[in-house]
DNA sequence: AGCAATTGATAAAACGTTTAAAATATCAGG
DNA sequence: CCTGATATTTTAAACGTTTTATCAATTGCT
């Protein structure tokens, strides 16, 4: 473990001094020809790296982000959606240099209730990805840290992105429409969640541009175990048993628009086994356009979310307000398109 | 955004020198009742917190390790085991003060092999998540680095921990020789890889434990797209069609023993799907107890691996790696157990 | 040639800590 | 009251950078 190079030793073998060392090493000031040359031979032996805990203090910037999960790393690694998102925001963040420290809110958190990292200094922002309690979010507002919510959004001036539910709802039901359906029942959960009001708002709105009849008793919504997305419990058997009910009547529903593709899925499984078919008797759409949507027999008709870009994009923004802590507050929509497979039934013929 | 609090201007305010506040924060040296009491209140006061930037310049240590994934992020990320293993390993570090840099290896090594934030001295050491090339893993113990192996192994020097695969073949095949199978048969990726190869091997022994007859054709390994594991493409199909078969001959296998979950299930699904009913025609046991393996019908006996002492342990190899370099290389296996549910028919009634 | 402007290089301070060594204060024993 | 021992506190260096202000050398212009 030989002990790395420092910028003394560069300029020692090179014969000038360490400010003109810096200089050629980050393009500032001016330095001849032959100097820049003999210098950059050198870092070249030495196989010099800059040592960034050093110019961390100095520029008093870590250049890393907090990457925070909520509850737990868990939770959150298991959730498909989030991996791609992970990956486009890791992507871009590493393109300039930054970086990503990483935390579940559970575990870095035992007496404050801000990550010791972040108070030590370690970060200069944080991303909070999952479900926050708003309560929590406000503490991150509070204390004016460069401040991201990826996949979620708040009432405060805090900087977001989240896909475009609103958007969604509308191409949903224009598509429904469209193949000749009239009476469109829409499946959350009763949690407070923005993405969720989003997509609801997206529906109704959607059923009202098309002339369609909506109204509170449009969307089915049960509470469920407050839990994560990944267990299908209690709620899940509520929201179907009241689908079901639904379906019994004169007027039943001939499509589903669930707010996300595991609950999607989930019905379309439901309701094969109970003999009901799909799309014939009730069509299906999902959100999100999990890899399980393609798979499922019928593959389902989905709302396409582009993650990595939801995560790229991200990224710029939380760049942009921790190196120009000025800018306005962006609240995001990413654009999103339905992708038409095979869980909506035609009715027109 | 106030400027933090200095350790200044915590000594100014409390009439002494900044190495006497240093020694109160990090319970060194000798302080008096008095001095020790007044500096903690001004330290409340300010709600001083030290510059972890500052003091990692000076311990030269980061208090802080690279996750590094392979190939990216998401192919990690989706991997519900993986989510486990970090929890357990996030939990640990946390505990103990240190963090985790994360990184996949593709996104991270545009010009070096190694990823910058190792080259510029931001992480004490490396976790390699995943199915590293072993000419990858070899540019890290050249460095001379520490270094850890999760879920992976290799033949150099090098920390490492795997759940006991081999123990969990010798378990496997008793239980099966208790129920009174006698023709077993296994089923594998072609891929070069530790976890596989130990399974393999604690599988043969098992069967020669037992006095059950195997040899080469007891195991079924296909050359698949050496793609992620989530991928279940062609391998998938080629080792079906062995199996089945398999089957036909008159020496028919009555169990198999699938690397992990996700094969396994597969395989329950192709084979209910043909008409071959599990366990009664033909068993299947699986690795790893992932989530699904419960919600599988008939619900999966498998090995349980307890996923988040994997990462705990992990945590503590490379704690100790990097704080004690002279200890003897670790490579561990951690013990495993068969959990018992459906899939396994018992022949002897 | 003399003066101003430009270019090239450097010294030194600063970023926020920890820690070894030095200095000072306190105390007990003769 | 002096001496040596011990307890407490401080000084100053070091960690590895970036950057401002300064200095020296070169060039352009009259």
């Amino acid at each position: 473990m030989a002990t790395r190079p420092s910028i003394f030793e560069v300029a020692r073998q090179s014969n000038c001094s360490i400010a003109t060392v810096s200089n050629v090493l980050n393009n500032k000031g001016r330095v001849s020809k032959e100097k820049r040359k003999k210098i950059l031979q050198v870092v070249a032996k030495l196989g010099y790296q800059v040592n960034s805990v050093g110019r961390n203090l100095r520029i008093r910037r870590t250049e890393t982000f907090g990457l925070l999960f909520y509850p737990s790393c868990a939770e959150i690694f298991k959730n498909p959606f989030y991996a791609e998102v992970m990956q486009g925001l890791e992507a871009q963040l590493t393109r300039v240099g930054y970086h990503l420290l990483l935390a579940g809110y559970e575990t870095s958190t035992t007496n404050s209730p801000i990550p010791n990292f972040l108070l030590s200094g370690k970060v200069d922002g944080m991303i909070l990805l999952g479900r926050f309690p708003s309560e929590i979010i406000q503490v991150f507002h509070e204390r004016k840290t460069p401040l991201l919510l990826l996949d979620a959004n708040v009432e405060w001036p805090v900087d977001s992105i989240v896909s475009d539910g609103f958007s969604a709802g509308l191409q949903i039901v224009k598509h429904l429409a469209d193949k000749g359906h009239r009476r469109i029942v829409m499946m959350a959960y009763e949690w407070e969640d923005y993405n969720i009001d989003l997509r609801i708002q997206g529906f109704l709105s959607g059923l009202q541009e098309q002339g369609l009849p909506g109204d509170e008793k449009s969307v089915i919504r049960h509470p469920g175990d407050d839990q994560s997305v990944t267990r299908q419990g209690t709620s899940h058997d509520a929201m179907y048993q009241s689908l079901k009910e639904r379906l019994k009547g004169p007027n039943a529903p001939t499509a589903l628009v669930a707010v996300n593709d595991t609950l999607a899925i989930d019905m379309v499984h439901r309701l094969l086994r109970d003999g009901i078919r799909v799309p014939e008797q009730l069509s299906v759409v999902g959100y999100d356009d999990d890899e399980m949507a393609q798979n499922l027999v019928p593959a389902l008709t989905t709302i396409r979310v582009n993650k990595q870009e939801l995560g790229r994009v991200g990224a710029e923004l939380i760049l942009k307000r921790a190196t120009q802590p000025k800018t306005p507050v962006s609240k995001l929509r990413l654009p999103v398109e339905l992708v038409e497979r095979g869980s909506v039934a035609d009715l027109r013929r």
